[in-house]
DNA sequence: CGGGTATTTGACGACTGTCAACGCCAGTGG
DNA sequence: CCACTGGCGTTGACAGTCGTCAAATACCCG
């Protein structure tokens, strides 16, 4: 099985946790909506396997993307989630999540500090990452954006060793990376083109890419006006 | 002493534990740094009186505000704080802190669930504000950009009881609110015409503004090209 | 092999950034 | 009290990035 970071270093307490919680496990196929941003949500969840796209509709059809969940991530955890979610989640690739009722986790609050403690951490980092986005998305240009956007996810499979060097797997569409980065499909195509040009993004297929770390880098702290177009 | 939100239903508890950590409250001018964002951060904050505002510092001399922190809000509690703090607060206004070590926090996640469970309520919804500035930043023009960034101000003031119905405290230079919704000070002053020519905005003084509401509400939304500048 | 979706490309225009000049205001010092 | 000075806000002209519209091509899946 997968590690998973949330219980990573507790890992024994929280198979006992888990295991007294009954906690389902359960399997989403590619594509299909996890959860929708005006449903209640009466659990959270961890995610074995797979992507997952976490995103926000707003009232005139336009999607703001917030996060790509990667294995190990803990989804659906929010506030005023008795309401409704805030946000849906749609599955990337076919993902295995583990699912436990939020009752749960306030229980755990109670009986396992350890845990708790845990959550918190994993809270705040997704929140950094939270901030790199926004910093993102208010300071940079588009090249800039989508260069660091596919940085930060060779990083994050890096560590998750879902990265092999260079070479990672990708799930989503250009018009999905033009709402997590702001910008419209038909720009995310002439950037992906620009990026392409100089070496820095090589598709192998669809779902498969080769990245030139330095080259992206260097692309994103560009802010400076690019080179041009053509 | 001015209600603040983390400690809010379980004032009492707090009382206690606040005294027996001997937290100290500090006093600080206006315009001038709490911590900086190569600092390590011994300890967190909540914020008593006044505003800070959260922002990082890019390596091209460029800014990103994160939060407007207001009364009640809690600071400097991010992960990763024992290398950097990841931000720089600034203090809008004199504010009134009150300081505790971040070793009070941990030890209060075993001590205490109750307060545990409020500061993960807190974050949580910290989380779901960043998000929204996400969407903002990635989803609308400049002008609905500014007019959300007012409103939120305005619904977060009248929660503390510190906006008198449209009418409220305002602390910022142009060039600060630029930093936060990712446009250029020289844009905001424009976008800030266009508002006062709707009677979205009106400036009483440098410090003290009354919005129309509704106005804002629609320019907030507005993604579509908006009225011509001149 | 065919149909639908995703991507690419070009032309054009809108929104926003940049540069520069000016006005306003507050605090300072004479 | 008044001139001075520096920071902030305003405005105009212009340039560049990015959005929009439309059409063509490539690609996936049945």
């Amino acid at each position: 099985m997968r590690k998973h970071a949330l219980f990573k270093p507790v890992e024994d307490q929280f198979l006992q946790w888990k295991q007294a919680y009954r906690t389902t496990q359960c399997i989403v196929p590619a594509r299909h909506l996890i959860y929708r941003q005006d449903e209640p949500l009466q659990e959270a969840y961890t995610l074995f396997e797979g992507w997952v796209m976490l995103f926000k509709s707003l009232e005139d059809g336009k999607r703001q993307v917030l996060r790509i969940a990667l294995p190990g991530d803990f989804l659906g955890y929010q506030a005023g989630q008795e309401l409704n979610a805030g946000h849906c989640a749609l599955a990337l690739t076919q993902c295995i999540l583990c699912a436990f009722p939020k009752a749960s986790v306030d229980e755990m609050v109670v009986k396992h500090p350890e845990l708790t403690r845990r959550l918190i951490q994993m809270h705040m980092q997704t929140m950094a990452q939270c901030q790199e986005r926004l910093a993102s998305l208010g300071q940079k240009n588009a090249k800039a954006r989508v260069a660091t956007f596919l940085l930060d996810l060779l990083y994050r499979l890096r560590e998750r060793s879902d990265a092999e060097g260079n070479r990672m797997a990708f799930h989503m569409t250009q018009e999905e990376v033009a709402d997590a980065v702001g910008i419209t499909p038909v720009h995310v195509s002439r950037v992906m083109r620009q990026l392409r040009d100089m070496g820095a993004v090589e598709f192998l297929s669809r779902s498969e890419v080769i990245l030139d770390e330095s080259e992206l880098a260097a692309a994103a702290s560009l802010n400076a006006p690019s080179t041009s177009l053509r």
